[in-house]
This record gives C-alpha cells, sequence and structure tokens, in this order.
DNA sequence: ACTGGACCTGCCCCG
DNA sequence: CTACGCAGGTCCAGT
C-alpha cells in the first residue's frame, strides 16, 4: 500500500483550555485515534487521514491523501477539523458557567480543561457506540478497527514512531521502537454493512451478538429510512425526536441513542447515563438517596434532567467532563492512585454492614460506595469499594466490612 | 412499568 | 499461568 500523498503541516489558533487533544480523543468519544507518534494523532475520514498535533496555542495538522490523489481532493482539511471539533463554541465561557453553577464541577474541571464534544459522523457515531454495550473500551476500538479494515475505504498508511511515553524524544534512547507503516481505512459506508455477508463476517471477527446489531441497524438505516436521514436528525429534529427515531434501530437503547444525539447530532443536553454517570450521580449528588435499585427508563430520565437542571442547555457538554474525570485512564490527575482494594461482599439473608473508619484525617476519602438491597427473603447484596490514601498518594487504609451470613466473598486489587 | 436473565468476547487480576 | 468477573447496555419474556 502506497504511503500516499501528505500535505504540509498547517496549524489554527486553539488553546489548551479549548481544546485538550490527548483527554479528547481518548476519552471514548471516537474509537479510531490512533496515537502515530508522541503526541501525535491521526484517523482516517472519508478521503483522507487527518493528523493533529497540539501546542500549547495551537491545533496543528495535516492530511494524507490516497495516491494518486483525486482530483476533487482539495485541501479542505481545516474546515473539517473546525467542524469535527466544533471549534465555533467557546468551551472556556461554558467551563465558567458550570462551575458557577456546581462547585463539584468547578472542583473536578481543574484537571480536565479542554474536554470539549466532538462533531463526528452520525453513522459512525452510531454503529461505534452499538459496539459499547456490555463492553470495554479496549475491545471497541480493536472492533471498529476490524470493522474499518475490513468494510471502509483504504487511505493508505501513517508511519507511526515511538509512542512509548516512557521514552521520550530522545533519540538516544534505548527504549525506542523502530517506526511502523500502519494502514488507515474510512469508516464503511451505511450500504456496504448491508451486504448478505456482513452478520456473519462480524462473528467471525469477534463482534458477538453486536454483529446483528450491526446489520439490521444498516439494514434499516439503508432501506427504511429516507436518504440522509440520520443526517436530517442533526439538522430537523429536536433532541426528543431524535432519541425517538435512534432508539428505533437494533442495539440502540437509551444510552447509546444519547451518545449519538450528544456526540454527532448537535443536542447538547442529551446526557448519556451508563454506569459511570450513574455512579457520579448517586455518589456526587445523591440522587435518589440510595431509594433507586436499577437505572429504569424512568430513572435513567430522572438522572438526565438531574444534571440538565443543574448545568443547563450544555448538560451533556458538562457531563463529559465529570465523565472523563471519573475514567480510570486519567485517574491520576485527580489522586495519586497507587492501589485501590475492593472487597465485594454477597449475602443470601439480612447483612448486617458497618464500615469502620479511623477518622483521623480527612486525606481518608470515601471514594465509591454502592449498596443495593432487596427486600424480604430474597437476596441483599453489598458493594463497597472504598479507597483511603495518605498525602502522599499511599493507600494506608483498609475498609472493614462486618456480615453475617456471607455466601461469596471476594478481595481483588488493583493498580492505577 | 419494573425485574431478572441471557448475551459474545477479550482483558485483567485472583489464587 | 489459567479462570472468573467484568466491561460506557440492550433485548426479551414474565409479573
Amino acid at each position: 500500500m502506497s504511503k500516499g500523498h501528505a500535505t504540509a503541516w498547517a496549524q489554527l489558533p486553539v488553546s489548551l483550555n479549548q481544546l485538550c487533544l490527548a483527554t479528547v480523543l481518548r476519552c471514548g468519544q471516537s474509537f479510531r485515534w490512533k496515537a502515530s507518534g508522541p503526541d501525535e494523532w491521526s484517523c482516517g475520514f472519508s478521503d483522507r487521514i487527518i493528523s493533529l498535533r497540539q501546542s500549547p496555542t495551537h491545533l496543528h495538522y495535516r492530511a494524507t491523501f490516497p495516491s494518486p490523489p483525486p482530483k476533487s481532493a482539495k485541501d479542505d482539511t481545516a474546515e473539517i477539523v473546525k467542524d469535527y471539533f466544533n471549534l465555533s463554541i467557546d468551551l472556556a465561557a461554558l467551563y465558567e458557567k458550570w462551575s458557577l453553577a456546581d462547585p463539584n464541577f468547578k472542583k473536578k474541571a481543574g484537571e480536565f480543561k479542554g474536554v470539549r464534544m466532538l462533531r463526528q459522523d452520525p453513522w459512525e457515531c452510531l454503529i461505534g457506540f452499538i459496539c459499547s454495550s456490555n463492553n470495554n473500551i479496549s475491545r471497541i476500538g480493536q472492533m471498529v478497527d476490524k470493522l474499518c479494515a475490513t468494510y471502509g475505504t483504504p487511505l493508505g498508511t501513517i508511519t507511526h514512531t515511538s509512542t512509548n511515553p516512557l521514552s521520550p524524544s530522545s533519540p538516544s534512547s534505548e527504549n525506542k521502537t523502530p517506526p511502523t507503516e500502519v494502514a488507515y481505512y474510512s469508516f464503511p459506508t451505511i450500504e456496504a454493512l448491508t451486504t448478505p455477508d456482513v452478520e456473519e463476517t462480524l462473528k467471525k471477527l469477534g463482534f458477538g451478538y453486536r454483529a446483528k446489531y450491526i446489520y439490521k441497524t444498516a439494514c434499516m438505516v439503508h432501506k427504511d429510512r429516507p436518504k440522509g436521514f440520520l443526517n436530517t436528525l442533526r439538522d430537523e429534529k429536536d433532541y426528543k425526536e431524535a432519541h425517538a427515531e435512534l432508539i428505533q434501530f437494533m442495539g440502540v437503547g437509551p444510552k447509546v441513542a444519547d451518545c449519538v444525539c450528544l456526540m454527532s447530532l448537535d443536542k447538547m443536553g442529551a446526557v448519556p447515563v451508563d454506569t459511570h454517570v450513574w455512579q457520579i450521580a448517586t455518589r456526587d449528588y445523591k440522587f435518589g438517596k440510595g431509594k433507586h435499585r436499577s437505572l429504569t427508563p424512568v430513572v435513567y430520565e430522572a438522572v438526565g434532567d438531574l444534571f440538565r437542571e443543574l448545568w443547563g442547555d450544555a448538560a451533556g457538554w458538562a457531563h463529559s467532563v465529570l465523565f472523563t474525570a471519573d475514567l480510570r485512564t486519567f485517574s491520576d490527575r485527580l489522586e495519586n492512585t497507587k492501589t485501590t482494594t475492593t472487597t465485594t461482599v454477597k449475602s443470601k439473608t439480612k447483612v448486617k454492614v458497618e464500615v469502620k473508619e479511623e477518622e483521623e484525617d480527612e486525606k481518608i476519602k470515601l471514594e465509591d460506595v454502592k449498596v443495593e438491597e432487596v427486600e424480604g427473603e430474597e437476596v441483599k447484596t453489598i458493594e463497597k469499594r472504598v479507597r483511603k490514601r495518605g498525602a502522599n498518594g499511599e493507600v494506608k487504609a483498609e475498609v472493614v466490612v462486618k456480615t453475617e451470613e456471607v455466601t461469596e466473598r471476594r478481595t481483588r486489587r488493583r493498580r492505577g
């Protein structure tokens, strides 16, 4: 495969308060950006590969076109980049507003500046988040890569240089890995995923039950909807209308629909409520005061309403900041986590739980507590996750959980 | 309306 | 080093 034709690097004036590339491209909005070098990122678009770098004052970009470059391919990369990053929206002003309305946001946002919503292609966004259900980010990325390599259009290759953060730019570093050529592809068109082989092929590629969802959804969009349907949801439908349309598709529930609304359809008030956001709502905002057993559709909407009332029209944008702060990938920014001890206790009968803490100082921090119980003779389940650490970041304290009739008990450790 | 299960698979951490 | 739990949910059948 050819390396293609790369344009010269160009730049747009963008501050780190407006955009933090390394955060936004890794926080699970898009699953397709690859680190192509130290502080360099690349992604295949419809007819070109776009590569990005960032300085404190500028966003640097360049395009690599397939060779020979199509005559139609004039370099409108700047427009694509501005659109993709929603750069017309003043993120710093929004942070000010959210910080004023919410002390918790203000506290968390300090370490997470420049977290903005991308404005992705609705089709890609839809399929990407169908892949995300009951799944982990690592595998989602792999699945989307396979999808593009199998059904997308080859766009050429990019030379990847060492991305190991432990071996920075110094060329003499022994740790550095040799450059490699990495192939890039466009995201598959709608039609490309409607061929009869798609479900079986994706199953073989490890998509599991999502293979059927993707195939069915592609067929629905292609055959049962007007041309350009998804894009009309952006301009011609409001949030509720778009959401209602999206959950008609196979494999698309309220959470995935909100992701598509927020990340590709300009619905800034859409708040995708996943396990993280549910956790944030109950832990940091005392939502429901522990009364809710599960995330039913009613509760789901109530959580979104809570955040919309708190943060206003662009609540989905604000939510992304706190969601990102909650990701383990970035956990080192809020606290220097070394070790976490998690204790899970399950019991078939009534359970007494006491959590003893040395109340010596406020360095001890209750990170994460979830309690679920069902009335009657049924199963009571208590899950408590408690982190305590000293000023230097060392975890020093442990949780004491006392129970009766314990039937199952696990303890696990994590490194951060 | 709400609840409980099943669901593909690969990664991560536990014994 | 293998195994169980889990991962940015959704669908389906029963109350």
